[in-house]
DNA sequence: TATTTGTTGACCGATTCGGTCGATGGTTGT
DNA sequence: ACAACCATCGACCGAATCGGTCAACAAATA
């Protein structure tokens, strides 16, 4: 464990992101560590040698997302903006930055939050309704809805915007590194789009 | 072949669906039949007894799937609505008539047209374009945009629909049979949200 | 040069893979 | 009643792959 922390930051970035990868795409007992090591170009041996087993490994990613998920995106907690569709904007740009570095940061997440391998599923209830609490209450605290017409159902627009958020998260790791901005921006455009028709004429 | 095509219609459904979940989750090559079995309750040797190979099961999945595309999802090509929401309530209404039947459908689809393995990569490539060719064709084709507010960006509703309608596929397969129309609604409502904002008033 | 450190490919036993086959037990025709 | 048939299964096959180890080589350090 410490041989890879020793590991200078963008060695290090490599290998996890190759490792959130296949066990992102594969769960925890149809991904090898030949896979990730072959995809991270390294040899299976280093990979043992970094973090002892696969177990360790898989628990090292975890324990990494779940820091990354209490520093950088809470960081902004306390100040987010209480109109909605600044908050999902802010929101998807805090989130991006994490995927701009690890692009299957929240691949990663969702299988695990799915992973049901006994191996490893003790030691994943802890970090599980951890994610769910802090999913939902990072969305909706202290929201102001007021400024929604009043014909529109907020209920549905949730939903809807859940529904977006995932699709297009869906699609972030196909997108090349050089377009990843453009495509958060089309995001936001969408993001106006739905401001501008669903806000009351004043808020505009 | 033929083994399998005798077997009474709900017990081919009940298969079939088991071998497009693990294929679709999996992909081809870390499905294992073994798990197909399982998840179908019948003994591996049955799978083998009914489609010969892997590969023969993979394959026939794939025609399959293109015979339902070809079949029930485009007979209603000619009479389609030319309104935009109206067209996309009808698609989405289809195509969970299909994925009642078949909750893996879709995974299943979008696997396969990422699917890399050598051991399949001819055969699939016929099918690959035509699935490409199918969908855009059949989302676009002669569709009446002049209902739209004029300050309205069609280039951002579209992508915007897009993503839509992949996260609220993407949770299909969650949702249990009795809840699937509600879910089905839902999505519905979301559609008339957009229809009554976006569009001029004298088109409501 | 001597020594440590990083890295690898060959290798281990165990498991799982796709696929086969003989045994079993129920169904059908006579 | 028997025989012919056929669906079904569990045991089994050789080959591949699994997680993990280790001796040996290469590079850097001293």
């Amino acid at each position: 464990m410490e041989n890879f922390l020793s590991l200078p930051e963008d060695k290090q970035r490599t290998i996890r992101n190759s490792a959130l990868k296949v066990f992102g795409e594969n769960g925890y007992k149809k991904a090898s560590v030949k896979d990730i090591a072959d995809e991270a170009d390294i040899s299976k041996s280093m990979v043992f040698h970094y973090f002892g087993t696969k177990k360790d490994l898989y628990l090292y990613l975890v324990d990494y997302c779940s820091k990354v998920l209490t520093g950088p995106l809470t960081s902004i907690q306390k100040d987010l903006p209480r109109d909605y569709f600044e908050r999902m904007k802010v929101a998807t740009e805090k989130q991006m930055g994490v995927l701009k570095d690890e692009p299957f940061f929240l691949k990663f997440l969702t299988s695990m939050l799915s992973e049901s391998d006994p191996e490893i599923s003790e030691e994943l209830q802890t970090y599980r309704n951890y994610a769910a609490t802090f999913q939902s209450s990072y969305a909706l605290d202290d929201m102001d809805f007021s400024k929604f017409k009043e014909d529109v159902d907020l209920k549905v627009v949730l939903r809807m915007m859940v529904w977006m958020a995932e699709g297009f998260s869906r699609n972030v790791s196909l997108e090349s590194e050089e377009d990843l901005d453009k495509y958060i921006d089309q995001f936001n455009e969408a993001v106006e789009l739905l401001r501008f028709n669903l806000y009351k004429e004043e808020y505009l």
